[in-house]
DNA sequence: CACTAAACGCAACTTGGTTGCATTTGATAT
DNA sequence: ATATCAAATGCAACCAAGTTGCGTTTAGTG
């Protein structure tokens, strides 16, 4: 267990050994895709980003699962999109993924992160318990408006 | 263009002519299924409840394109649910559905429709276009957190 | 360096959804 | 009533995303 790097959330090795568990070159890989990542990205996304390293190539069945488990342990987020398909982003140490909503864009497919919070939830019946919530805002950007 | 029914809403064949198309079985049974239905239901939801009333089958094909359409034409509205799988209802004159939103238990499936309003969004920046919104609350319900 | 639980790679499979095309049919016009 | 034809259907083949089972490899530990 080397200690690589003095800040803790940049050092991927770190950053899973904190959570218990084996440095592979997969979920390092994948985790360092999701960090770099200015939008939430699909399986195909990463897929195609790690391929791209010329570096050994991961399975994708390796991949579906180091990507379920990055959101297992709390160091990724997964979220489904309009098309119905998974999108993970990393969940930085201050989570601040969770706390706002994301517009995608019908036009350019951009993904837009809103600065204001995500508003307050309709309160539960009695006696319900909240696990997660997604707040998914679709239209035209700016720029595709303007350009039509 | 018959006009048997008195109650435009519940007249299947009215309310397809209505939007200037042929009344099909297959559109007419596929709209009829979501108009009874308590939650959101999927294609093979769907599927299901039609092969059970003993009548002609009708092709999954045809039900994906049918409720496509219906979508389309603005006599359902569909949805992605927290599986990627897409869940269509039907849209009442006064856009019910639309005006809040739904919890699923995660234990259990059942859907609950939340009485109170859907939240104000954050506002968009300037340019922007909203086209859609899409709120999804998940957890347990009183039932289920009850039996444990 | 040896050990072993944990992770990986591969093949096969499943589910949800789409495309192309030949055939049938609902509504209209005669 | 019947002919007409765009619109809708049925079928086969295909695709994309995700899962399962199992034998092999490897990260971390002693
Ligand atoms: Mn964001
Ligand atoms: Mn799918
Ligand atoms: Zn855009
Ligand atoms: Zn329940």
């Amino acid at each position: 267990m080397k200690q690589s790097n003095p800040d803790p959330y940049t050092d991927l090795a770190y950053s899973i050994h904190a959570v218990g568990a084996r440095a592979t070159p997969a979920r390092m890989r994948a985790l360092a895709a999701l960090r770099h990542a200015a939008q939430p990205l699909s399986h195909a996304d990463i897929e195609a980003e790690l391929s791209a390293e010329r570096m050994p190539l991961i399975d994708r069945v390796t991949l579906y699962r180091v990507l379920d488990w990055l959101t297992e342990v709390g160091l990724a987020h997964k979220v489904v999109d309009f098309h119905g398909v998974f999108r993970f982003s990393a969940n930085t140490p201050d989570a601040k993924h969770t706390q706002h909503a994301h517009f995608r864009c019908t036009d350019c497919g951009r993904v837009t992160c809103l600065d204001e919070p995500v508003p307050a939830l309709p309160h539960l019946p009695r006696g319900f318990r909240l696990a997660r919530v997604e707040l998914d805002i679709q239209g035209e950007c700016a720029d595709c408006v303007a350009s039509h």
